[in-house]
DNA sequence: AGGCTACTCGTACTTAGTACGATGCGTCAA
DNA sequence: TTGACGCATCGTACTAAGTACGAGTAGCCT
Protein backbone atom coordinates (compact mmCIF):
# COMPACT_ATOMS: atom_id res chain seq x y z
CA UNK A 1 0.00 0.00 0.00
CA UNK A 2 2.98 2.30 0.87
CA UNK A 3 4.04 4.30 -2.38
CA UNK A 4 7.74 4.24 -2.56
CA UNK A 5 10.10 3.30 -0.15
CA UNK A 6 11.78 6.82 -0.96
CA UNK A 7 10.71 9.28 1.31
CA UNK A 8 8.57 11.97 -0.21
CA UNK A 9 8.93 14.08 2.81
CA UNK A 10 10.95 14.94 5.75
CA UNK A 11 11.50 16.82 8.74
CA UNK A 12 11.80 20.10 7.34
CA UNK A 13 8.84 19.49 4.94
CA UNK A 14 6.13 18.89 7.98
CA UNK A 15 7.47 22.10 9.95
CA UNK A 16 6.92 24.15 6.61
CA UNK A 17 3.81 22.75 6.13
CA UNK A 18 2.89 23.30 9.56
CA UNK A 19 4.08 27.06 9.26
CA UNK A 20 2.21 27.52 6.63
CA UNK A 21 -1.30 26.20 7.92
CA UNK A 22 -1.00 28.08 10.95
CA UNK A 23 -0.17 31.07 9.10
CA UNK A 24 -3.50 30.77 7.13
CA UNK A 25 -6.12 28.97 10.18
CA UNK A 26 -4.23 29.89 13.19
CA UNK A 27 -2.69 27.76 15.62
CA UNK A 28 -5.60 26.69 17.18
CA UNK A 29 -7.04 25.45 14.41
CA UNK A 30 -4.11 22.98 13.65
CA UNK A 31 -4.59 19.74 13.66
CA UNK A 32 -2.34 16.60 12.53
CA UNK A 33 -5.03 15.29 10.34
CA UNK A 34 -5.08 19.09 8.75
CA UNK A 35 -1.86 18.94 8.22
CA UNK A 36 -1.40 15.78 6.72
CA UNK A 37 -4.37 16.35 4.08
CA UNK A 38 -2.30 19.93 3.27
CA UNK A 39 1.03 17.55 2.85
CA UNK A 40 -0.70 15.34 0.51
CA UNK A 41 -0.38 12.60 3.23
CA UNK A 42 -2.15 10.63 5.82
CA UNK A 43 -2.38 11.37 10.08
CA UNK A 44 0.52 9.11 10.76
CA UNK A 45 2.87 9.12 8.05
CA UNK A 46 4.01 12.38 9.72
CA UNK A 47 4.47 10.51 12.84
CA UNK A 48 7.18 8.81 11.31
CA UNK A 49 9.32 12.27 11.17
CA UNK A 50 8.04 13.87 14.85
CA UNK A 51 7.27 11.75 17.81
CA UNK A 52 4.50 14.43 18.23
CA UNK A 53 2.61 17.58 17.81
CA UNK A 54 4.49 19.20 20.52
CA UNK A 55 7.70 18.61 18.59
CA UNK A 56 5.82 19.38 15.82
CA UNK A 57 5.43 23.44 17.63
CA UNK A 58 8.53 23.36 18.94
CA UNK A 59 9.99 23.20 15.63
CA UNK A 60 8.01 25.89 14.14
CA UNK A 61 8.91 28.41 17.01
CA UNK A 62 12.48 27.26 15.82
CA UNK A 63 11.95 27.91 12.04
CA UNK A 64 10.35 31.99 12.71
CA UNK A 65 13.59 32.06 15.03
CA UNK A 66 15.18 31.33 12.17
CA UNK A 67 13.50 34.59 10.25
CA UNK A 68 14.76 36.91 12.65
CA UNK A 69 17.71 38.80 11.61
CA UNK A 70 20.60 38.51 14.66
CA UNK A 71 22.39 42.13 15.33
CA UNK A 72 24.91 42.87 13.47
CA UNK A 73 28.57 42.48 14.94
CA UNK A 74 29.76 45.36 13.66
CA UNK A 75 29.10 48.83 13.25
CA UNK A 76 26.78 51.03 15.21
CA UNK A 77 25.34 48.82 18.04
CA UNK A 78 21.94 50.56 18.09
CA UNK A 79 21.28 50.52 14.47
CA UNK A 80 21.91 46.92 14.53
CA UNK A 81 20.09 46.35 17.44
CA UNK A 82 17.30 48.38 15.63
CA UNK A 83 17.35 46.57 12.58
CA UNK A 84 17.08 42.70 14.92
CA UNK A 85 13.45 44.24 16.48
CA UNK A 86 11.88 45.31 13.21
CA UNK A 87 12.89 42.02 11.43
CA UNK A 88 11.56 40.15 15.30
CA UNK A 89 8.28 42.49 14.69
CA UNK A 90 8.09 41.30 10.70
CA UNK A 91 7.97 37.72 11.82
CA UNK A 92 5.48 37.61 14.27
CA UNK A 93 3.80 39.06 11.81
CA UNK A 94 3.73 36.91 9.31
CA UNK A 95 3.23 34.64 11.96
CA UNK A 96 0.29 35.47 13.96
CA UNK A 97 0.38 32.46 16.48
CA UNK A 98 4.09 33.01 17.47
CA UNK A 99 3.91 35.21 19.91
CA UNK A 100 2.89 33.25 22.96
CA UNK A 101 5.39 30.12 21.98
CA UNK A 102 8.41 32.19 21.56
CA UNK A 103 9.17 32.41 25.16
CA UNK A 104 7.29 29.48 26.60
CA UNK A 105 9.83 26.46 24.78
CA UNK A 106 10.71 24.47 28.20
CA UNK A 107 13.53 23.27 25.16
CA UNK A 108 15.05 25.73 23.54
CA UNK A 109 16.55 25.24 20.18
CA UNK A 110 19.78 26.30 18.30
CA UNK A 111 17.60 28.94 16.55
CA UNK A 112 16.84 30.53 19.78
CA UNK A 113 20.02 29.67 21.85
CA UNK A 114 21.83 31.62 18.74
CA UNK A 115 19.58 34.28 18.23
CA UNK A 116 19.79 35.18 22.22
CA UNK A 117 23.47 34.89 21.99
CA UNK A 118 23.46 37.21 19.17
CA UNK A 119 21.08 40.02 20.85
CA UNK A 120 23.39 39.94 24.11
CA UNK A 121 26.42 40.26 22.23
CA UNK A 122 24.84 43.48 20.70
CA UNK A 123 23.94 45.00 24.10
CA UNK A 124 27.23 44.05 25.67
CA UNK A 125 29.30 45.36 22.55
CA UNK A 126 27.06 49.22 23.31
CA UNK A 127 28.64 48.88 26.92
CA UNK A 128 25.61 48.04 28.89
CA UNK A 129 26.17 46.72 32.62
CA UNK A 130 25.07 42.90 32.69
CA UNK A 131 22.06 44.36 34.75
CA UNK A 132 21.41 47.13 32.03
CA UNK A 133 21.80 44.15 29.45
CA UNK A 134 19.01 42.02 31.20
CA UNK A 135 16.52 45.14 31.63
CA UNK A 136 17.27 46.47 27.82
CA UNK A 137 16.58 42.93 26.48
CA UNK A 138 13.80 42.23 28.66
CA UNK A 139 11.98 45.52 27.84
CA UNK A 140 12.73 45.48 24.56
CA UNK A 141 10.91 41.69 23.94
CA UNK A 142 8.42 42.24 26.28
CA UNK A 143 7.39 45.39 23.41
CA UNK A 144 8.12 43.14 20.58
CA UNK A 145 5.67 40.33 22.04
CA UNK A 146 3.02 42.71 23.63
CA UNK A 147 3.17 44.54 20.54
CA UNK A 148 2.86 41.39 18.23
CA UNK A 149 0.00 40.18 20.26
CA UNK A 150 -2.20 43.11 19.85
CA UNK A 151 -1.04 43.11 15.88
CA UNK A 152 -2.34 39.08 16.17
CA UNK A 153 -5.77 39.92 17.26
CA UNK A 154 -6.46 43.11 14.54
CA UNK A 155 -8.86 42.35 11.62
CA UNK A 156 -6.34 42.53 8.55
CA UNK A 157 -3.59 44.57 6.99
CA UNK A 158 -6.08 45.33 4.65
CA UNK A 159 -7.18 48.45 5.51
CA UNK A 160 -11.29 48.19 3.84
CA UNK A 161 -11.50 44.81 5.74
CA UNK A 162 -10.27 46.69 9.03
CA UNK A 163 -12.49 49.43 9.47
CA UNK A 164 -15.21 47.61 8.07
CA UNK A 165 -15.00 45.22 11.09
CA UNK A 166 -13.79 47.92 13.37
CA UNK A 167 -17.19 49.53 12.88
CA UNK A 168 -18.81 46.04 13.63
CA UNK A 169 -17.19 46.08 16.35
CA UNK A 170 -17.53 49.86 17.24
CA UNK A 171 -20.86 49.93 16.73
CA UNK A 172 -21.70 48.17 20.24
CA UNK A 173 -20.45 50.74 21.66
CA UNK A 174 -22.18 52.55 23.78
CA UNK A 175 -21.30 56.56 23.92
CA UNK A 176 -23.27 56.84 27.19
CA UNK A 177 -21.64 54.33 28.78
CA UNK A 178 -17.88 54.81 26.94
CA UNK A 179 -17.73 58.06 26.22
CA UNK A 180 -13.52 58.24 26.24
CA UNK A 181 -13.35 55.27 24.33
CA UNK A 182 -16.38 56.08 21.32
CA UNK A 183 -14.46 59.62 21.15
CA UNK A 184 -10.92 58.04 21.25
CA UNK A 185 -12.96 55.49 18.16
CA UNK A 186 -14.19 58.53 15.96
CA UNK A 187 -11.72 60.99 16.33
CA UNK A 188 -8.66 59.17 16.08
CA UNK A 189 -9.12 55.16 15.05
CA UNK A 190 -11.91 56.22 12.31
CA UNK A 191 -9.89 59.56 10.42
CA UNK A 192 -8.01 58.41 7.39
CA UNK A 193 -4.57 57.54 7.90
CA UNK A 194 -4.70 55.47 10.72
CA UNK A 195 -1.81 52.56 10.99
CA UNK A 196 -1.94 51.41 14.08
CA UNK A 197 1.71 50.02 13.34
CA UNK A 198 2.92 53.11 13.67
CA UNK A 199 2.86 52.95 17.11
CA UNK A 200 5.68 49.86 16.73
CA UNK A 201 8.56 52.58 15.19
CA UNK A 202 6.92 54.74 17.75
CA UNK A 203 7.82 52.44 20.94
CA UNK A 204 10.27 51.18 19.50
CA UNK A 205 12.48 54.46 18.95
CA UNK A 206 11.22 55.73 22.30
CA UNK A 207 13.27 52.65 24.07
CA UNK A 208 16.28 52.78 21.75
CA UNK A 209 16.70 56.52 22.41
CA UNK A 210 17.22 55.99 26.20
CA UNK A 211 18.87 53.01 26.31
CA UNK A 212 21.54 54.79 23.81
CA UNK A 213 21.53 57.51 26.11
CA UNK A 214 21.85 55.14 29.21
CA UNK A 215 25.33 53.42 27.40
CA UNK A 216 26.36 56.98 27.16
CA UNK A 217 26.23 58.05 31.00
CA UNK A 218 27.05 55.04 32.34
CA UNK B 1 -32.04 12.16 39.42
CA UNK B 2 -31.52 15.49 39.81
CA UNK B 3 -30.95 16.75 43.43
CA UNK B 4 -32.91 20.01 43.72
CA UNK B 5 -34.48 22.31 41.41
CA UNK B 6 -33.05 25.24 43.39
CA UNK B 7 -29.62 25.59 41.29
CA UNK B 8 -26.63 24.60 43.23
CA UNK B 9 -24.21 26.30 40.72
CA UNK B 10 -24.52 29.60 38.34
CA UNK B 11 -22.72 31.49 35.18
CA UNK B 12 -20.48 33.30 38.12
CA UNK B 13 -19.37 30.01 39.97
CA UNK B 14 -18.59 28.22 37.00
CA UNK B 15 -16.23 31.07 35.53
CA UNK B 16 -14.97 31.68 38.98
CA UNK B 17 -14.05 27.85 38.87
CA UNK B 18 -12.99 28.06 35.43
CA UNK B 19 -10.41 30.81 36.27
CA UNK B 20 -9.04 29.17 39.37
CA UNK B 21 -8.78 25.82 37.74
CA UNK B 22 -7.07 27.44 34.85
CA UNK B 23 -4.55 29.29 36.92
CA UNK B 24 -3.73 26.19 38.22
CA UNK B 25 -3.39 23.80 35.60
CA UNK B 26 -3.13 26.02 32.79
CA UNK B 27 -5.73 27.37 29.97
CA UNK B 28 -4.50 24.19 27.52
CA UNK B 29 -5.68 21.70 30.31
CA UNK B 30 -8.61 23.37 31.29
CA UNK B 31 -11.12 21.13 29.57
CA UNK B 32 -15.55 20.62 30.59
CA UNK B 33 -14.85 17.61 32.07
CA UNK B 34 -12.31 18.47 34.53
CA UNK B 35 -14.11 21.58 35.43
CA UNK B 36 -17.16 19.59 36.29
CA UNK B 37 -15.40 17.35 38.06
CA UNK B 38 -13.67 20.46 39.70
CA UNK B 39 -17.47 22.15 40.54
CA UNK B 40 -18.75 18.75 41.85
CA UNK B 41 -20.56 18.44 38.63
CA UNK B 42 -20.95 16.81 35.28
CA UNK B 43 -19.93 18.17 32.26
CA UNK B 44 -23.92 18.85 30.90
CA UNK B 45 -24.72 20.50 33.63
CA UNK B 46 -22.34 23.58 32.63
CA UNK B 47 -23.92 23.92 29.68
CA UNK B 48 -27.34 24.82 31.26
CA UNK B 49 -25.33 28.26 32.81
CA UNK B 50 -23.18 29.44 29.44
CA UNK B 51 -23.94 27.90 25.64
CA UNK B 52 -20.02 27.13 24.70
CA UNK B 53 -16.19 27.01 25.82
CA UNK B 54 -16.24 29.82 24.00
CA UNK B 55 -18.12 31.73 26.33
CA UNK B 56 -16.57 30.69 29.26
CA UNK B 57 -12.90 32.12 28.26
CA UNK B 58 -14.93 35.11 27.19
CA UNK B 59 -16.20 35.54 30.70
CA UNK B 60 -12.90 34.70 32.10
CA UNK B 61 -11.48 37.19 30.80
CA UNK B 62 -13.79 39.66 31.32
CA UNK B 63 -13.53 38.24 35.23
CA UNK B 64 -9.29 39.24 34.79
CA UNK B 65 -10.44 42.93 33.66
CA UNK B 66 -12.56 42.93 36.43
CA UNK B 67 -9.46 42.79 38.67
CA UNK B 68 -7.42 45.27 37.13
CA UNK B 69 -7.73 48.93 38.64
CA UNK B 70 -9.14 51.21 36.90
CA UNK B 71 -7.10 54.82 37.13
CA UNK B 72 -8.02 57.08 39.16
CA UNK B 73 -9.94 60.21 37.70
CA UNK B 74 -8.28 62.76 40.65
CA UNK B 75 -4.89 63.55 40.99
CA UNK B 76 -1.84 62.98 39.31
CA UNK B 77 -3.21 61.23 36.39
CA UNK B 78 0.81 59.66 35.76
CA UNK B 79 -0.10 58.22 39.17
CA UNK B 80 -2.76 56.57 38.41
CA UNK B 81 -1.58 55.24 35.58
CA UNK B 82 1.05 53.95 36.98
CA UNK B 83 -1.11 52.46 39.66
CA UNK B 84 -2.95 50.95 36.78
CA UNK B 85 -0.03 49.33 35.01
CA UNK B 86 0.60 47.75 37.97
CA UNK B 87 -2.47 46.22 38.72
CA UNK B 88 -2.74 45.01 35.27
CA UNK B 89 0.79 43.20 35.81
CA UNK B 90 -0.44 41.55 38.93
CA UNK B 91 -3.52 40.27 37.34
CA UNK B 92 -2.14 38.87 34.52
CA UNK B 93 0.46 37.18 36.76
CA UNK B 94 -2.29 35.87 39.09
CA UNK B 95 -3.44 34.73 36.04
CA UNK B 96 -0.79 33.45 33.58
CA UNK B 97 -2.87 32.19 31.39
CA UNK B 98 -4.54 35.30 30.44
CA UNK B 99 -2.18 37.51 28.43
CA UNK B 100 -2.70 35.80 25.03
CA UNK B 101 -6.45 36.25 25.39
CA UNK B 102 -7.40 39.69 26.49
CA UNK B 103 -6.45 41.70 23.28
CA UNK B 104 -7.77 38.64 21.29
CA UNK B 105 -11.71 38.77 22.16
CA UNK B 106 -14.04 39.25 19.15
CA UNK B 107 -17.00 40.32 21.57
CA UNK B 108 -15.50 42.51 24.49
CA UNK B 109 -17.37 42.77 27.57
CA UNK B 110 -18.19 45.65 29.83
CA UNK B 111 -14.99 45.02 32.35
CA UNK B 112 -13.42 45.24 28.85
CA UNK B 113 -14.94 48.48 27.39
CA UNK B 114 -14.98 50.62 30.57
CA UNK B 115 -11.52 49.74 31.19
CA UNK B 116 -10.28 51.01 27.84
CA UNK B 117 -12.29 53.87 28.70
CA UNK B 118 -10.71 54.98 32.17
CA UNK B 119 -7.29 54.82 30.76
CA UNK B 120 -7.99 56.28 27.88
CA UNK B 121 -9.61 59.16 29.90
CA UNK B 122 -6.39 58.86 31.95
CA UNK B 123 -4.39 59.71 29.32
CA UNK B 124 -6.54 62.73 27.68
CA UNK B 125 -6.63 63.79 31.14
CA UNK B 126 -2.88 64.26 31.26
CA UNK B 127 -3.39 66.58 28.05
CA UNK B 128 -1.82 63.79 25.55
CA UNK B 129 -3.17 64.40 21.81
CA UNK B 130 -5.34 61.56 20.44
CA UNK B 131 -2.21 60.70 18.50
CA UNK B 132 0.32 60.70 21.90
CA UNK B 133 -3.37 58.62 23.95
CA UNK B 134 -3.07 55.89 20.68
CA UNK B 135 0.47 55.65 21.15
CA UNK B 136 0.96 55.76 24.41
CA UNK B 137 -1.44 53.32 25.11
CA UNK B 138 -1.19 50.96 23.22
CA UNK B 139 2.92 51.50 24.05
CA UNK B 140 1.94 50.69 27.44
CA UNK B 141 -0.08 47.34 26.96
CA UNK B 142 2.71 46.27 24.55
CA UNK B 143 4.96 46.01 27.45
CA UNK B 144 2.54 45.03 29.94
CA UNK B 145 1.16 42.10 27.94
CA UNK B 146 4.87 41.01 26.55
CA UNK B 147 6.36 40.87 30.00
CA UNK B 148 3.38 39.06 31.27
CA UNK B 149 3.86 36.57 28.43
CA UNK B 150 7.65 36.48 29.62
CA UNK B 151 6.76 35.94 33.21
CA UNK B 152 4.17 33.34 32.46
CA UNK B 153 6.92 30.88 30.92
CA UNK B 154 9.27 31.32 34.07
CA UNK B 155 9.48 28.76 36.03
CA UNK B 156 8.05 29.97 39.47
CA UNK B 157 8.24 32.61 42.17
CA UNK B 158 9.69 30.27 44.12
CA UNK B 159 13.24 31.15 44.13
CA UNK B 160 14.88 28.07 45.06
CA UNK B 161 12.65 26.34 42.30
CA UNK B 162 13.48 28.74 40.32
CA UNK B 163 17.26 28.81 40.11
CA UNK B 164 16.99 25.29 39.75
CA UNK B 165 15.19 24.55 36.97
CA UNK B 166 16.81 27.30 35.30
CA UNK B 167 19.83 25.25 36.04
CA UNK B 168 18.56 22.49 34.43
CA UNK B 169 17.91 24.10 31.08
CA UNK B 170 20.84 25.96 31.28
CA UNK B 171 23.03 22.55 31.69
CA UNK B 172 22.35 22.50 28.01
CA UNK B 173 23.93 25.76 26.95
CA UNK B 174 27.29 24.92 25.59
CA UNK B 175 29.42 27.64 26.35
CA UNK B 176 31.91 27.19 22.63
CA UNK B 177 28.46 27.48 21.17
CA UNK B 178 26.85 30.47 23.28
CA UNK B 179 29.52 32.27 24.92
CA UNK B 180 27.76 35.87 25.80
CA UNK B 181 24.30 33.56 26.85
CA UNK B 182 26.11 31.42 29.14
CA UNK B 183 28.02 34.37 30.49
CA UNK B 184 24.74 36.47 31.09
CA UNK B 185 23.57 33.55 32.96
CA UNK B 186 26.16 33.12 34.77
CA UNK B 187 27.19 36.91 35.63
CA UNK B 188 23.95 37.77 36.18
CA UNK B 189 21.31 35.63 36.16
CA UNK B 190 22.86 33.14 38.85
CA UNK B 191 24.07 36.09 41.32
CA UNK B 192 22.38 36.15 44.19
CA UNK B 193 19.57 38.82 44.01
CA UNK B 194 18.75 38.46 40.90
CA UNK B 195 14.70 39.29 39.95
CA UNK B 196 13.24 38.76 37.00
CA UNK B 197 10.68 41.00 37.76
CA UNK B 198 12.53 44.37 38.73
CA UNK B 199 12.85 45.07 34.81
CA UNK B 200 9.04 45.44 35.22
CA UNK B 201 9.75 48.65 37.23
CA UNK B 202 12.33 49.39 35.07
CA UNK B 203 10.77 49.60 31.97
CA UNK B 204 7.40 50.91 33.43
CA UNK B 205 8.83 53.99 34.42
CA UNK B 206 11.27 54.37 31.84
CA UNK B 207 8.17 54.37 29.98
CA UNK B 208 6.07 56.99 31.88
CA UNK B 209 8.94 59.16 32.34
CA UNK B 210 8.69 60.09 28.58
CA UNK B 211 4.80 59.93 28.64
CA UNK B 212 5.35 62.71 31.17
CA UNK B 213 7.65 65.15 29.26
CA UNK B 214 6.12 64.80 26.17
CA UNK B 215 2.90 65.67 27.82
CA UNK B 216 4.81 68.80 29.59
CA UNK B 217 6.11 69.79 26.01
CA UNK B 218 2.91 69.14 23.71
C1' DA C 1 -53.79 16.85 41.89
C1' DG C 2 -51.77 17.83 37.67
C1' DG C 3 -48.68 19.96 35.10
C1' DC C 4 -45.03 23.64 34.19
C1' DT C 5 -40.38 24.90 34.57
C1' DA C 6 -35.70 24.87 36.07
C1' DC C 7 -32.12 22.09 36.61
C1' DT C 8 -29.38 17.92 36.12
C1' DC C 9 -27.16 14.42 33.70
C1' DG C 10 -26.88 9.70 30.86
C1' DT C 11 -25.93 8.68 26.24
C1' DA C 12 -23.85 9.23 22.12
C1' DC C 13 -21.87 11.61 18.08
C1' DT C 14 -17.84 14.14 16.31
C1' DT C 15 -13.16 15.60 16.09
C1' DA C 16 -8.48 15.10 17.60
C1' DG C 17 -3.93 12.81 19.10
C1' DT C 18 -1.59 8.89 18.51
C1' DA C 19 -0.34 3.55 19.58
C1' DC C 20 -0.03 -0.65 17.01
C1' DG C 21 0.90 -3.38 13.47
C1' DA C 22 0.49 -4.65 8.58
C1' DT C 23 1.81 -3.77 3.91
C1' DG C 24 4.62 -2.78 0.12
C1' DC C 25 8.87 -1.19 -2.11
C1' DG C 26 13.85 -0.45 -2.78
C1' DT C 27 18.39 -2.24 -1.65
C1' DC C 28 21.99 -5.21 -1.13
C1' DA C 29 24.46 -9.47 -0.02
C1' DA C 30 25.09 -13.91 -1.65
C1' DT D 1 18.93 -13.18 -9.63
C1' DT D 2 16.87 -13.70 -5.43
C1' DG D 3 15.56 -13.43 -0.90
C1' DA D 4 15.50 -11.01 3.19
C1' DC D 5 15.75 -6.77 5.54
C1' DG D 6 14.36 -2.26 6.74
C1' DC D 7 12.25 2.12 5.72
C1' DA D 8 8.19 4.68 4.72
C1' DT D 9 3.34 4.56 4.61
C1' DC D 10 -1.09 4.20 6.39
C1' DG D 11 -5.55 1.38 8.00
C1' DT D 12 -7.52 0.59 12.30
C1' DA D 13 -8.72 1.64 16.66
C1' DC D 14 -8.36 3.55 21.37
C1' DT D 15 -8.70 7.67 24.26
C1' DA D 16 -9.94 12.34 25.33
C1' DA D 17 -12.70 16.29 24.63
C1' DG D 18 -16.78 19.41 23.03
C1' DT D 19 -21.37 19.24 22.98
C1' DA D 20 -26.37 17.86 20.89
C1' DC D 21 -30.37 15.43 22.43
C1' DG D 22 -33.59 14.21 25.36
C1' DA D 23 -35.06 11.98 29.64
C1' DG D 24 -35.55 12.25 34.49
C1' DT D 25 -36.45 14.84 38.94
C1' DA D 26 -38.03 18.26 42.12
C1' DG D 27 -40.31 22.08 43.64
C1' DC D 28 -43.97 25.42 42.61
C1' DC D 29 -48.22 27.26 41.01
C1' DT D 30 -52.86 26.88 40.02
Amino acid sequence: MGETARPSLNRDHVLEGAVALADEIGIGALTIRKLATALGTKPMTIYHYVSSKEEIVNGMVERVYSEIEKPSTEGDWLAALRQRCVSARGALNRHRWAAPLMESRTAPGPENLSHHDAVIACLRRGGLSWQMTAHAYAMLDAFIYGFALQEASLPSQAEGEFVEVARDIAADFDAEAYPHLVAFTVEHVFQPGYDFSDTFEFGLDLILETLGASAQAG
